[in-house]
DNA sequence: TATGTAAATGACCCAAAAGTCATTTACATA
DNA sequence: TATGTAAATGACTTTTGGGTCATTTACATA
């Protein structure tokens, strides 16, 4: 019965391993929330048994910490990298922020993260901290501060300069969360791209003070981020 | 030693229970989250046994339903005297609105319920859909109606009513789900209020084709609802 | 090729909490 | 006041899945 070649029955990958396991449990928890996600499935991903599991985290808990550093950490370049590239004026660059992050919502696991963080920001509330410290109030400060150096050159209209950055990207996020919440089979399954630049137009011409009034020839320059 | 009265133990309550249970349930799972929650504590919230609750509910998900939905008929009524009192041109209309929203939110469990309702969307995504259907498409679509109907009158600019929508409430949403999952002693502590004032300033300029031109005198219109 | 070590395994243990039910007790009715 | 019934109880059972550990096995080294 014992038709068995030599082949291992399993290889040793010690520094393999932690990314793997990260990413196959990325995958479960934010597929099922952590509470019902099952480290038995986690490992079958991962290709490994749930003992191997506790050899690189400690409890359950530990490797959901990990998950959201590392999803975290991966989108902060990210952002880093656009921080570096904004120049130029608010009128050009809301309709191209928008649309980056119309894009880049749409093909990738940020709003399942987002929407798994959320979810347990009661339980986890150190992780919604991370998340706000690194994501959000990163973004928001960023905008705020380009608000308020335009309201200061008199491009932008007097106002609190955070209200103004909300009214520039809530409704995206608002838009991202509904997708992933309600699908995109929804009644207002809405192509956030569409999204991003009638309201790009709006917001801005809603902020500026009669001075630019250069209607965009082009829309269609978003662009997809694998 | 036993220094008892005469009076009973319990008291037989049958229709008063399933409301109290129910407002317990809220409490608890609001706070906790689904898998977290405890049925035991549900009880002791409610003052009775955790066999009793067996006697209304016939498992741990049966009861999460029934919070939900219950929850959601409340507000919906609210939404429906809203819509009835909806008069006037989108001018009017929209500060009217987002204050009023920014009120509700501030004072009521609606916030918690939406970050349970968004958290627990994976494993109760028939929830999702009632929530969807009830509470968002339904806002939504009297919006984007009244949206459309104000381009009819030439009041609004050309473009997509639904995104139009999205424009006007994504802010105030947005900002209450960020109150809501990272507390009121984020950095961007903003008073959804003063929010509310502005984004509907700032929208409503972006919107509107260039006839209405009232700028607000007075701005301390928002109407506190207990 | 022999051998030490540590990576990997999976059967097992056990705590926690959902769900059950025989018993108790309020109270409506006669 | 006696009595039937069903509301309420809480000790008990069951299930589930996180966490453990003695054992197996890959593979680096000599």
């Amino acid at each position: 019965m014992e038709l068995r070649d030599n082949q291992p029955k399993w290889n040793r990958r010690k520094d393999a391993r932690p990314a793997e396991i990260i990413e196959a449990a990325l995958h479960v928890f934010t597929e099922q929330g952590f509470a019902s996600a099952k480290l038995e499935e986690v490992a079958r991903r991962a290709g490994i048994a749930k003992g191997t599991l506790y050899r690189y985290f400690d409890t359950k808990e530990d490797l959901f910490r990990a998950v959201v550093q590392h999803a975290i950490a991966g989108n902060l370049q990210t952002i880093e990298q656009a921080a570096q590239a904004f120049q130029g004026s608010l009128r050009e660059l809301v309709p191209v922020l928008l649309t980056q992050i119309a894009g880049r919502m749409s093909n990738s696991r940020l709003p399942a993260l987002a929407r798994l963080v959320i979810g347990e920001s009661r339980v986890f509330p150190d992780l919604a901290r991370i998340w706000h410290d690194n994501v959000v109030a990163h973004v928001l400060r960023l905008l705020t501060s380009l608000i308020a150096e335009a309201q200061a050159r008199g491009e932008v209209r007097p106002g609190d300069p955070t209200a103004y950055a909300l009214s520039i990207v809530g409704p995206l996020v608002t838009g991202m969360l509904f997708s992933e919440v309600f699908g995109v089979a929804g009644p207002h399954a809405m192509s956030l791209a569409t999204l991003a630049v009638q309201h790009a137009e709006t917001v801005l011409r809603g902020m500026l003070l009669a001075a630019s009034e250069s209607s965009p020839k082009e829309e269609g320059n978003l662009q997809e981020i694998t």
